[in-house]
RNA sequence: GGUGGAGUGGCCGAGAGGCGAGGCAACGGACUGCAAAUCCGUGUACACGGGUUCAAAUCCCGUCUCCACCUCCA
């Protein structure tokens, strides 16, 4: 079986088949850093982390490019507002943007190349579709360059829309737009405008309009035709109309196919910046572990729209909690006992196929929680050698989630140094409740267990001896 | 007006004509000095009204509700 994946721009699930085999190229769009990164919009980074895993996995090399789009209205508007220069107030938010990558272990995309560092690319781009007519420089000497529906009739291919169809553009100001679905390619210079944003070119100085950014810099990185173009389902229309409409009018492929994420919605409303409803990332992991946001983030299939809320988030961490239980034991058990894995331990093939059909995560998921309770019972049945193969098993699992409690990611983020000192005190009580045990003085032994409950410590009694968890 | 998506058991969340994904919670049992953890067991859910079919949560028709995109948005 090979992995299929649902291509918005043919609305169907086909087999997937890179350009090259054995490699895979991917072009995600990035944020528009005008603020911190909400929940939301790290679930398309999670998203297409594990698809860059599997794919990983299954044999490719992955070139994943994601842009940082780091010039835009709200970027200007914003800085001003704080009286910075725009490029610290869009540097600040990419470096909060890279913080959130760190918290939830997300690997960095193979590059992640700056809207402003591609200015060449994006002239050049403008200057291909002018000369081949699909595009004019404004008739009213705004400077700014459109790009000409019209003259493309493949227009709307990618989201099925019908020019003739399409809302009337309640945008009254014609802006010198042969039609007003003509988009921006070029943003001509204002007065008022930082002296910053203008970028000289043949047709007067100004700067990039967004749509043009992407196509640029995927070009730039993956070549005129490349696998996968990934994004949230709301960057479908304009946005990836227009990157595919303006790439594919200058002569080039461009993507062979489109994967959108659905968006965390919030009380039933989409997250979004513009309506304030976004939760941050650090919001977030501030109150829950970062792998149980992970685990949730992930677990969904990517198409779903999943609502954020507490009990979902607990109960991620539950279950989490859980497998990080069969995980602790049966190291243990490997440890004492010297069990080793009977054979090569392989993925199952069920978690095989459930990625294999268009990244089915939550069947995946499904697949660790039957093992991980097969796993519990071989332990239960003291069956050392199997527990240890499953143990494999989940740990290979889990890796392709990127959720390994042992993975460095996670590793990094426990800088607490007074660890070493709460494990001596809390060993120590529990070698005091022990011989309290020992000579059946059960109210002494409880006593210190509830002391250690109280503090939010989980106590359990095994085979070898107590156990400490919080 | 156009385009797309959704309504599933207490909650989350899959599936998409026949065999009750999975998780969380709850309840019963095993284990335990008591617990915790673990395991075993317990649910006749698919917005509503029709229809097709031997069989519908899944297909068709209609209705209701909600969301998104068509303007910046992961």
């Amino acid at each position: 079986m090979t992995l299929s994946l649902y291509d918005s721009a043919r609305g169907a699930k086909v087999p997937f088949v890179p350009l090259v085999p054995g490699e895979v190229s991917i072009y995600c769009c990035g944020l528009t850093v005008q603020s911190a990164p909400h929940i939301g919009h790290i679930r398309k980074e999670v998203v297409f982390d594990v698809l860059r895993r599997w794919l990983t996995v299954t044999g490719h090399r992955v070139t994943l490019i994601t842009n940082v789009t780091d010039i835009d209205d709200k970027i200007l508007a914003k800085s001003a507002e704080r009286g910075v220069p725009w490029y610290a107030h869009a540097y600040a938010n990419e470096l909060e943007l890279h913080r959130a990558y760190a918290a939830l272990g997300l690997a960095p995309p193979t590059y992640e190349p700056r809207a402003t560092g591609h200015i060449p690319e994006m002239v050049e781009l403008v200057q291909i579709l002018i000369d081949k007519g699909h595009a004019y420089v404004a008739a009213n000497g705004s400077g700014d360059v459109y790009f000409d529906v019209r003259s493309w009739p493949q227009y709307g291919e990618l989201s099925g829309q019908k020019l003739a169809e399409m809302e009337p553009a309640a945008d009254a100001d014609p802006r010198g737009k042969r039609d007003p679905r003509d988009f921006a390619l070029w943003k001509g210079y204002k007065p008022g405008e930082p002296s910053t944003t203008a970028w000289a070119t043949p047709w007067g100085k100004g700067r990039p309009g967004w749509h043009l950014e992407c196509s640029a810099m995927a070009g730039r990185y993956l070549g005129d035709e490349f696998d996968i173009h990934g994004g949230g389902i709301d960057l479908r229309f304009p946005h990836h109309e227009n990157e595919l409409a303006q790439s594919r009018a200058a002569g080039r492929g461009f993507a062979r196919y489109w994967l959108h994420n659905a968006w965390v919605t919030a009380a039933g409303e989409k997250m979004s910046k513009s309506l304030g409803n976004g939760l941050l990332v650090t919001e977030v992991t501030a109150k829950w572990p970062a792998r149980a946001v992970r685990a949730y983030l992930a677990g969904p299939h990517y198409r779903s729209q999943i609502e954020f809320s507490a009990a979902a988030l607990d109960e991620s961490a539950a279950a989490l909690a859980r497998v990080d239980s069969f995980v602790t034991r049966a190291n243990e058990v490997r440890g004492h006992t010297g069990a080793a894995p009977v054979g090569v331990p392989a993925l199952p093939p069920a978690f095989r196929e459930a990625l294999d059909d268009d990244l089915g995560t939550p069947a995946a998921l499904a697949v660790l929680y039957d093992k991980v309770r097969e796993g519990n019972r071989s332990l239960d049945a003291q069956d050392a050698d199997s527990a240890v193969t499953i143990l494999a098993e989940v740990e290979a699992m889990l890796d392709v989630f990127g959720l390994r409690a042992d993975a460095p990611a996670w590793a990094s983020q426990r800088t607490d140094d007074l660890t070493p000192v709460v494990d001596g005190l809390v060993s120590a009580l529990l070698e005091q409740r022990t011989a309290a045990r020992a000579r059946r003085d059960y109210a002494a032994a409880d006593a210190i267990r509830d002391h250690l409950t109280a503090l939010g410590l989980t106590i359990e009694d095994t085979p070898q001896g107590p156990r400490w968890s919080r």
